[in-house]
DNA sequence: TCTTAAACGAGACGGTACGTCGGGTCTTAGG
DNA sequence: CCTAAGACCCGACGTACCGTCTCGTTTAAGA
């Protein structure tokens, strides 16, 4: 068998990861550039480019890597408060509007289908599964209609964070989201009789 | 007095304004370009910058001609139907996600404050408040909880739309939409007993 | 007499020309530009345009009505110290080197086959006329020898002050100016037996 | 050590230089672009503004290259030959008036000291060099008078070049060249007795 | 332990587009 | 008709990054 080839640097990537966090955070994600994170990592633009196709590719590994939400869904027994707790641990993922990696990632992902299908699939997918199994929890245990569509609950809680994101509204304040969670739920509530 | 500045010139405009909607089609607002604009339109690059300060802000005026979605809210007497009328308008102006402009447009927004507001007070807020004035008929005339929040509602129906964008989720198709309008009314009607 | 149409503004063509002075002494002829001269003279672009076809146009025009030197001959009846008084004056006419307009207007006549004949014929003729008047004056005293060539006298005393402007070595000292003098003097003088 | 940096590319410097060459005998020095050079060879502009300041450097270092007078000075045992050998050198570097680098690098040169120090260092100062070699060689062997100043000899020979060139007068033919010579060396000729 | 092939830093390269400047022309309204 | 104001088309400016491509230089696996 012929001599391996040598291995990736574990250092370089640490490298680029953390200048492109420092940079996104000083500029913003607008402002970021390979160039600029190569410079500030120490690294060629070329190790860049042989382990990522772009920058919403590093960002995306940063921001994976950051994610601190956690894949098991919590249980505090009242659903309106893990909602809560769910809902928030997004919001931060979103703040501060002008610097967060996140925010830039969804903009450069709405051109970028490619992009796009990386977030959904290494970000977005884990966190809607969990909050499903939260929410089917519910629906075994009576709490919610055993007709209510958990997708729609999904947009109904997600939705109104990417739409006042888009327009810069600022995050929802904790009672501006009690009261979305509440709507949501009686929405997947049985009527009562 | 003193005499007459030179006037703007509305065929320049016009020409910069089809150039912009044309090749928006045709290779999508991240490829769009000031230059190719001007060379499109038989313009001055000058001749944008001296207007526009930015290609965020030609894309802007352009939907904002472009917009047909109606001022006036509609009034078919049954609710849904003009929720389901109301929010299809909306997801014309976000087909198809590669080239329409108004995705670009919010792309932009998420990083440029100065667009955002623009984008909010030209476009948004007019629809907002057609929307609003539907719901707040619908709750004068008991057909919502009087304690509802239009502002929750505003974003239980439109934030889905966003929400899906992002992850080119693709644009709920009717069946959808109906599941999605009957949750949202039923968290804004009032429980029966 | 009719009530007439009406005539060029004289008040125009001072100031045009004031701020092309002003300009070219602040900044110097390289950084001259028509549309600042137009902003400091209060005047349109078109009117500069309408009456000189070029920048150099209007700054030969200014140096032309600042030329002091004068068209009669000077006669102290030396004629070493009328030499070096057309010379002084000439160089007056190209300093500072930094600013002066005799000398980008030079620049400019290098490629402007126009504006150099325009130079020549306005400004550059009627002083060699003066200084060849001088020059047979002397010849037919006799100071001179009679198959003196007094073109070539004429470039062996202006020419290298040409050949120093181009290579910014700066205008010629008293002294050096009594050398070139006495050593021209000698070229053009009967040799001795 | 370190590892090298990348290096300068060969080609690239002599595909900008032979564009340079081509387009200034096409339209002049006036009308010569950094873009037509780079579109020309075929290179990216940042290549130029790496590697040359300005427009001028770039024609300097072409003029560098091509200038052939030799560095040598000739001795063919006759002083006025061998000085319209020089003469008619430089000549030929200064012409066709309309085309020639040379020209308009001395037009750049007039408003541009940096690029003046330049051209003198590189271009002129070997020349002027081999130029008074010859005359001092001519003055230790009795021909010129011992108190001669070599200085001024050159602005007589050279001066009326440049003079000339100013005002479109044409260069000098044989003829003038055998008379301007020829009263220069009577100025520097020991007065027979 | 030595070989060797890859990954690496550095950064030059051909490009594309940027946003700005000034040129020279044209339009509008006032005097 | 001349003028001030200034918009217009045009073309070049010099800059910023892009993504690709050598260059030598580590460096770590396997022979």
């Amino acid at each position: 068998m012929a001599p391996n080839a040598a291995r990736r640097s574990e250092s370089s990537r640490k490298a680029i990861l953390a200048a492109t966090a420092e940079l996104c955070g000083e500029n913003g994600y607008a402002r970021l550039t390979i160039e600029a994170i190569a410079a500030r990592a120490g690294v060629s633009k070329k190790t860049i480019y042989r382990w990522w196709p772009s920058k919403g590719a590093v960002v995306l590994e940063l921001l994976d890597q950051t994610a601190t939400i956690a894949i098991e869904p919590p249980d505090s027994g009242d659903l309106a408060t893990d909602l809560r707790t769910l809902l928030t641990e997004v919001i931060g993922m979103l703040t501060p509007p002008e610097t967060s990696p996140g925010i830039g990632l969804i903009a450069e992902a709405l051109h970028d289908p490619d992009l796009a299908r990386e977030l959904r699939e290494r970000l977005i997918r884990p966190r809607i599964a969990t909050f499903k199994q939260r929410l089917r929890r519910a629906q075994d245990a009576g709490q919610l209609s055993p007709d209510a569509d958990l997708d729609v609950a999904l947009d109904l809680l997600y939705g109104p964070l990417y739409h006042r994101m888009v327009f810069h509204l600022g995050m929802p304040d904790p009672s501006y989201l009690d009261s979305l969670i509440a709507h949501t739920l009686r929405a997947l509530t049985p009527p009562r009789h």
